[in-house]
DNA sequence: TCTGGGGTCCTAGGACCC
DNA sequence: TCTGGGGTCCTAGGACCC
């Protein structure tokens, strides 16, 4: 057995649920399977844009992110539902429930896919048998469709699970590589968007090959760090760790939405607010947690887009002090113009009780300085009568840990 | 009648301190 | 009296992903 698992080597899995939202769609009512299906936010109004689409509505042309009419256009037929997104939290809950029976080494990255290091599951199989159980287990019992990639690191296992869709198991291995990514155009690449592509392109670097090859020198002088690290992602390199605890570490809680219509009203536009605060303070109260920095984001009718923000006295999850925040945040900077999207995220979390214990020890500090300066006024009074006492600014503590940098050998998986 | 809503990470410039 | 350089915090915005 020892030979499928070489001793630096780890077999990392990417479990990528298929067309999730249609799925689970077509799981729960059957009669929507092999018809064309799609998932879109309030069809009725302009914010109506496919989330997912099943197959069988991509054959027509339809995409992510397209508008409803659009792809109405291409697929009267189309079946169009809207989110609902309880159903699929507990699918999603189900999936990895699942995943669990195969290691306790899982990160989930969204609702519907994650990473699971299966390096010290030997007594489970070869990485691919545990692949085909894993795919087999969520059909059977969810009658949902993944693909999974099976691969040394992440990365790779990443772009492994995004070859054969749906229903496919992939292995990628280090040294297959050249062959198989380093011909693909650049932008097929997890981490390289459209912007990216285009600067790339600029240095005559097109495929995943051209970038495994580039210039460092060019490329952090136009990508910066980014651009080392898509290098080196380019030649299979990734040492991240599949980290459970990633998905519990949230950093930021925010709500936004789109306008029925551009709306220049500051009535109303104050009345969004009230939502959007009402909203953020419960879901901060239901996650315990308290925010120490709010930002908000103005979207003018002409899509410009400025977020602005400021950091609080002290760390809130209480509606009308996030009101009373993001109000002045908006009155200051809005231009009066049709506003077309507000939103509103509370960033720099601070667990409750935690944030209980730093409100009492900084209360406790005032006090004490407070108690301690008030005793040497008096000394000096005593001393030298009425006097002015200059207080030297007291420097806020810095409470940032830094992440150490993992460096960890990684080689081949091996499966036979 | 183009373009949702939830996030993460990174960069860059100015303020401020030593 | 003038001057340099490093480090951190804060704010704004860009890019990317699902």
């Amino acid at each position: 057995m020892e030979n499928f698992y070489p001793k630096n080597g780890r077999v990392i899995l990417h479990v990528d649920m298929n067309s999730f939202y249609a799925s689970v769609e077509v799981a729960h009512d059957p009669s929507l399977r092999g018809r064309p299906l799609a998932i879109a936010g309030n069809p009725q109004e302009r914010k109506g844009i496919i989330v997912t689409c099943s197959y069988e509505a991509r054959e027509f042309g339809i995409k992510t992110t397209m508008t409803v009419w659009e792809a109405k256009r291409l697929c009267p037929e189309l079946i169009i539902l809207p989110p609902n997104f309880e159903r699929y939290r507990q699918a999603s809950q189900e999936m990895f429930r699942i995943l669990t029976q195969y290691t306790p080494l899982i990160e989930p990255v969204s609702i519907d896919e994650g990473y699971l290091d299966i390096t010290n599951s030997h007594s489970l199989g070869k990485p691919l048998d545990i692949a085909r159980a894993i795919q087999e287990q969520i059909l059977a019992h969810l009658s949902l469709p993944c693909s999974i990639g099976v691969a040394p690191n992440k990365f790779l296992a990443k772009m492994a699970s995004d070859m054969k869709k749906p229903l496919g198991i992939t292995v990628l291995r280090k040294r297959e590589v050249p062959a198989v990514l380093w011909p693909l155009p650049v932008i097929n690449m997890h981490g390289v968007g459209q912007k990216t592509a285009d600067k790339l392109a600029a240095l005559g670097i097109l495929t995943i090959g051209d970038l495994a090859k580039g210039n460092d020198h060019l490329l952090k002088s136009r990508l910066g760090i980014r651009g080392m690290r898509l290098k080196e992602r380019a030649n299979g390199v990734d040492h991240r760790k599949v980290d459970p605890e990633a998905a519990n570490d949230f950093k930021s809680v925010g709500q936004s939405i789109t306008l029925p219509k551009d709306e220049t009203k500051q009535q109303e536009l104050l009345a969004v607010l009230q939502k959007l605060s009402e909203r953020v303070a419960a879901r901060l109260q239901k996650k315990e947690v308290l925010g120490t920095s709010i930002s908000i984001m103005i979207r003018y009718k002409d899509w410009k887009t400025i977020t602005r923000s400021k950091r609080l006295a002290e760390p809130t999850q209480n509606t009308s002090a996030i009101l009373e925040e993001a109000k002045y945040l908006f009155l200051k900077h809005w231009n009066g113009n049709g506003v077309r999207l507000l939103g509103i995220t509370l960033s720099d979390l601070v667990e409750k009780g935690q944030a209980d214990v730093q409100l009492d020890l900084f209360s406790y500090e005032q006090t004490a300085k407070k108690a301690s300066l008030m005793e040497t006024m008096k000394r000096i009074n005593e001393k030298y009568g009425d006097g002015i006492i200059h207080q030297a600014n007291e420097k806020r503590p810095v409470g940032k840990e830094a992440v150490p940098g993992h460096t960890e050998e990684d080689d081949d998986v091996k499966n036979e």
